[in-house]
DNA sequence: CTGGAACCGTACCGTACGGTACGCCAGCGA
DNA sequence: TCGCTGGCGTACCGTACGGTACGGTTCCAG
């Protein structure tokens, strides 16, 4: 039945779906020391159903990456009346998601995955999560960016050296560092600076590209 | 004879680099799937040598990446007279540095190494590459920024921020990407860039934190 | 020449885990 | 009530790998 095709439709059955939050609460407690008969106790279901619905392990991975990360929805912006006000409450509003996501455990859990999945020649779980990370973001924040500069408030010599700007200044090293482990970065420590750091991100990404300078 | 210690002193005997050597190959060549007997083949040496000199599994791979991350070292830059033009050349040097570092296939099998350790409660690697990593970059770099303030060639509220926003404007999203095993983004042709890009974020940072405008 | 230390190569052990087989029960249509 | 299907629980198998033991070789000191 397809078992191996089944991971790219995005319709799992809710006892299904209780299968990939068991798998994915592993995930998140115990590394990707992840065990076939962990999650099916976990979940209580049998081997043989975790197998008879994933494949194999990597089907299991797979699914559970693919269905979490799924779950990382951008809230869309308002494109239609776009002034210097609204920019930036976008960009404000991007940072932020983008901030808060990447802090989180489970995001911390799945690039760490993905990252050791890719150690292996497998790639399939880094092109999941680039897809609906970096990449995500990208095609989100592209738009955005060319409209606004169509309406003449930013300046850019392409989108793609904006974007990636963008992410820079938001990101920094937060994220490698917390892959890493760095206790000198609690997650609580970043989340209460998130303000402080969106604003500035954005304060300079407008100084940067903005065709005014932000008063 | 203090044989887990061993690894904390930076001499090893040049055999016992030669092995580290051959760890460190195969760790870019099969990702972590690194095992003792495959060390002890490439190396031609025995099992029991490797758990005699490093322990256990753990104590080789500290060892290798210990050993290989403190290698990544940054060229000092004269702080003696600073001006505007020897600023941008030292801040241009520590990006391309950086780069180069990052988008190297050591670095990033290291960074992987380390992620999926500390996916693991074990943070000793991840420690290890944030030293020689991002930390050491920020210890190496706040001099530089502090002494630019104080000739009032640059102007920040903090060296803390500074030093985080020109690690964003250099690293942007490569390295999470990379790590990621992003096929859209080969070495070489990220390396045929690392000129543009140096300087576009030495440009960018000067433009936000230079007490002048840059001519 | 001899004893010992260091080390190579390899056989071996124990365990953990991926994957499979099988017995059993619950629900359900006939 | 009977039989079938889906799924739970568990026992089981094969293998890979961390770690150990041991025989053989080289080299050096005395």
């Amino acid at each position: 039945m397809a078992l191996a095709i089944k991971v790219n439709e995005e319709t799992f059955t809710p006892r299904q779906q209780a299968v990939l939050t068991a798998a994915l609460d592993l995930l998140v407690e115990n590394g990707d020391g992840l065990t076939m008969t962990a999650v099916a106790r976990r979940a209580s279901c049998s081997k043989e159903t975790l197998y008879k619905w994933f494949g194999d392990r990597d089907g299991l991975l797979t699914a559970t990456v693919q269905w979490q990360a799924a779950k990382v929805r951008m809230p869309f912006v308002d494109r239609s009346h776009l002034n210097v006000k609204a920019l930036r409450v976008s960009l404000e509003q991007f940072a932020r998601d983008l901030l808060t996501t990447i802090i989180g455990e489970v995001s911390i859990t799945l690039n760490r995955t993905a990252i050791t999945h890719a150690a292996q020649e497998k790639d399939s779980l880094g092109n999941i999560v680039l897809e609906n990370g970096p990449l995500a973001i990208r095609r989100r924040l592209k738009p955005i960016l060319e409209a606004a500069r169509d309406a003449r408030l930013l300046r850019f010599p392409s989108s793609e050296e904006a974007y990636r700007t963008f992410f820079g200044l938001v990101v920094r090293d937060v994220q490698i560092r917390l892959l890493l482990g760095d206790k000198g970065l609690t997650q609580s420590n970043v989340e209460a600076n998130i303000e402080a750091d969106v604003k500035t991100a954005t304060d300079q990404f407008l100084a940067l590209y903005g065709a005014k300078a932000s008063a």
